[in-house]
DNA sequence: AGGTGATCGTTACTGCGAGTAACAGATAAA
DNA sequence: TTTATCTGTTACTCGCAGTAACGATCACCT
């Protein structure tokens, strides 16, 4: 891991700089979409960020890439609002609630962000990314929590999928048409999900109603681990 | 209704073939996708085809609307295979398991497509138009049951959305890495999906498992309705 | 018979947006 | 002072969606 051909102080110097610029990229690129819609060109968000096109490129391979860095942000954001809410001491059916009163929130801050996070793979790979790592997450928290009581552990990554998918297409159809207030749509959604777990919890003769908080069966946050 | 302003014979003698035609493309269109992908150009699909790109726009305005048209093509193939699972005589929860089976039977028969299927909405209108297709049908399915069982019907348009969303995210999964047997992946799906609906049944009071097929609690099949 | 209205199909273009080449200035480590 | 790596620019290539313009065919109509 030490210097491998010249490395010094020149060429490292700039490697805290890198992230950060990249970081301040992706906030324009947001910013960007969230203006001109998720088909804004490469050279929109260049300008939103004040700069022009081969600076962007030289952060990014490609388009893909910058909208995969868009996506795990996004990611990032939902996944940190959500687990708090979700591993706030609470029944679990109130942790469930508060999880999805948590998700609507943070679309509603940006409708345009999310509206792109919902396109995900033709065969390359846009920006599933940002869903996949969505998808990791609750497959570990699913999975600890099948283990802690005994269930079928096999079901959690499908499961965890089937979240994320649920999410993403109620949460697009509620940013599309307002048909119903936020807290309706919560209500609906928390309560698929959590008949959809608890039942199948308790057909495994596990009352999951009976789960509290801090039961470990959940790691604790970690900040937005390095992809 | 009659005549408008010439409509002789020299006009309306090509309607029936205009039809003919523009099915024979969306299907051209399939085999193009199965073959090279989503990302299939339109004169890849119109060499497909056997014919140049212009015959094509004589039939469709533009991408989108040939994307939509395959996206149609596909909902009503699983609507169809769907349907008859859901609708053959059997109890709630065998119905729900067939419906998956048929699910994930035609996914693996059409992946690209399928894939393609999933990429949805930028803010334009790719083709969405497939999902939503099938969200409107599960939408009346839903909507009648809770009539008819006397929940609330206005859970029936967000749990529609997320049956599909679920569905396509899922089937993705699955498709992308078979790290399951289709039958595993069936059951887990069914399992998610059942308990969703029956635990919110019972909430409200109601045994699911007691309903029982021709229940009247949707309507017949119908050859896929014009756009 | 001969004109007409629609299709069939072609090749060759425009235009836009992604991505690249080539070049010039700044700055701090060596 | 040289050098490595950043900063940034303008101006290009290239692939693909979509269009223009043209000619042939064939059944209907008069």
């Amino acid at each position: 891991m030490t210097p491998h051909v010249k490395r010094d102080g020149r060429t490292t110097r700039w490697e805290q700089h890198r992230a950060e610029r990249r970081e301040e990229f992706v906030l324009a690129a947001v910013r960007a979409i969230d203006t001109l819609g998720p088909d804004a060109s490469v050279a929109d968000i260049a300008a939103e960020a004040g700069v022009s096109k081969p600076v962007l490129y030289r952060y990014f391979a490609d388009k893909n890439e910058l909208h995969a860095a868009v996506g795990a942000w996004a990611a990032d954001l939902v996944l940190g609002r959500v687990l708090t809410a979700v591993l706030a001491p609470a029944s679990a059916r109130d942790r469930v609630t508060a999880g999805v009163a948590a998700y609507l929130d943070t679309l509603a801050a940006h409708p345009q962000a999310f509206l792109l996070l919902s396109r995900p793979a033709g065969g390359t790979d846009p920006l599933a990314a940002g869903k996949d790592q969505i998808a990791a997450k609750l497959t570990r928290l699913l999975g600890d929590a099948l283990r802690h009581l005994g269930g079928d552990t096999g079901a959690a990554e499908p499961w965890a999928h089937a979240v994320v998918g649920l999410g993403t297409s109620v949460g697009q159809w509620w940013l599309e048409r307002h048909t119903v207030s936020r807290s309706a749509a919560a209500g609906y959604l928390s309560d698929f999900i959590w008949h959809a777990l608890s039942g199948a919890a308790a057909e495994s003769g596990v009352d999951l109603s009976r789960l509290d908080a801090g039961d470990g069966e959940v790691s604790p946050i970690r900040p937005a681990e390095p992809r």
